[in-house]
RNA sequence: CGGGGCGUGGCGCAGUCUGGUAGCGCACCUGUUUUGGGUACAGGGGGUCGUAGGUUCGAAUCCUGCCGCCCCGACCA
């Protein structure tokens, strides 16, 4: 992508609403614009990481045996009364109505839907286990959106529902969540510290949040310091294994952490002092197990083997997709801006042009570019005749971790510079080893 | 919803107290210059001063209503 020909309206100046970094960070880097209270515009750099996020979750989900699919943001009001939550949830549901007079509700969640079309269409326990979820846009009506996307009133999230025989199979799939969603925020660069939580409206028995550590985080939470070395790294998982999944949340979950929902001074007290903490964090997903609390009101029901009707066992499970863009940028970004993770950036790197208009320099940045593209890297190429100063702060502001530097001192000797956002250190390198390198970096990926 | 604050070109602000021709910086456009960490000079375009009403010869400025946004608290991916 050729800067001049985007759409990046990056500014130099912090608009005054933006209290925390990812907020002014967003907002600076062109990543997106308030529309109103809590509800935003992704602009395209923005709507290229939100992508990227997306494809991420739809990867690990697909890769942990769970369907895909898409319901609508507009829900009947009827379903709602069904369950007993449309008067529960309170004025954080967005009501409305259509020109009939039919009460309808913009989706903060999905148990409903879900289970209609579950019971309309699954009737044998051999159709279990069933996992369906969705990526998709929610509303709920805070009564004060702020941080930016971290608490907007819309907001995109993962929500997925399993449908299962058994409160063992259930909770099967509940471990399986939680290794799946380990692995979603290990690609994207992020320690999510899975803790014990309340359960919220949503209800249930067994329910983790995963919090990513950071001090504008809206959670206090305390945990022993040795669960942030846990990490599932490379390993091979295979999901239909149910001692593997149970082995894998046993050690993530082992540890003390919790947030002050559940907090438990005297167990906390009972870790070593040396290991305690007590921080912040920010929700990035969560996971429930609640039985039979949908499956029984609205008569979800399949024949067991037995030939009787039996009340499938439900767990529904989220990722704050959207919000994990403002989580990401809190745990990484430094005064200049923005330091994305090669997981999700939203360009692989960026070409930075010493002396546009220079034939050779022009020249060796187009064959730079194209090469690159060739291997498979998305490249963002400042093409813009403006001084080096300001393209490197805009480059540093958008926070690509990979920058190439392309100027006429280099060039006589055969190499561009290629320096990492992270650590700020140069290499010189020939273009071919430049192209060579950033595969590398991005093959592990 | 309670408490606090703000609304003046795209962004950041001054001007409001004490009414008298709407300003500054950045960004933008044109030209020249320049480019190794936010370049210099010159010229230029752009504002119903959130909105409605009131007071006044005259309102960004004073009064009233409404709307929007932000911050602190109770709720949430």
């Amino acid at each position: 992508m050729r800067f001049s020909r985007y759409f990046l309206p990056v500014l130099k100046e912090t608009p005054a609403e933006a209290q925390i970094a990812s907020h002014r960070l967003m907002l600076r880097a062109g990543l997106i614009k308030q529309s109103s209270a809590g509800i935003y515009s992704w602009l395209p750099l923005g709507f290229k990481v939100l992508r990227k996020l997306e494809n991420i979750v739809h990867d690990e989900q697909i890769r942990a045996g769970h369907l895909p699919m898409l319901m609508p943001t507009l829900q009947s009001a009827d379903l709602w009364r069904e369950s007993g939550r449309y008067d529960d949830y309170g004025e954080e549901m967005l009501r409305m109505q259509d020109r009939h007079g039919r009460d309808l509700l913009f989706t903060p969640t999905a148990e409903e839907l879900i289970t209609d079309i579950f019971r309309a269409h699954v009737s044998s326990y051999r159709d279990l286990p069933l996992t369906l979820y969705q990526i998709q846009w929610k509303f709920r009506d805070e009564i004060r959106p702020r941080f930016g996307i971290m608490r907007g009133r819309e907001f995109f999230m993962k929500d997925g529902y399993n449908f299962d025989l058994t409160k063992e199979d259930a909770l099967h799939a509940y471990n399986r969540h939680l290794v799946s969603y380990l692995r979603t925020y290990e690609r994207m660069g992020l320690q999510a510290i899975p803790m014990r939580a309340d359960s919220g409206p949503i209800g249930g028995d067994d329910t983790h949040e995963f919090l990513v550590l950071a001090e504008t985080g809206e959670s206090e939470v305390f945990y022993d310091s040795a669960v942030t070395d846990i990490t599932l790294g490379m390993r091979d998982i295979d999901y239909t294994d149910k001692a593997q999944c149970q082995a894998i949340l046993e050690e993530f979950t082992a540890l003390y952490a919790r947030t002050d929902e559940t907090h438990d001074p005297a167990l906390f007290d009972a870790i070593p002092t040396e290991r305690q903490r007590a921080a912040r964090g920010i929700e990035v997903g969560q996971i429930f197990y609640f039985g039979t609390k949908y499956s029984h009101p609205m008569g979800a029901t399949v024949q067991g083997p037995d030939g009787k009707p039996v009340a499938v066992h439900m767990g529904s499970h989220g990722i704050g997709v959207s919000r994990l863009i403002g989580a990401l940028i809190e745990a990484n970004h430094d005064e200049n801006g923005i330091i994305w993770p090669e997981g999700v950036t939203p360009f692989h790197v960026g070409i930075v042009n010493l002396k546009q208009g220079d034939a050779a320099t022009d020249t060796a940045c187009e064959a730079l570019e194209r090469a690159l593209q060739n291997a498979g890297l998305e490249t963002l190429y400042d093409d813009r005749e403006e001084r080096a100063g300001a393209k490197f702060a805009t480059m540093d502001l958008i926070g690509l971790p990979w920058r190439i530097t392309v100027g006429p001192r280099g060039l006589k000797g055969g190499v561009v510079e290629l320096t990492s956002r992270r650590t700020g250190e140069s290499e010189d390198l020939t273009p071919e080893r430049v192209v060579q390198r950033l595969q590398e970096i991005y093959l592990k990926l």
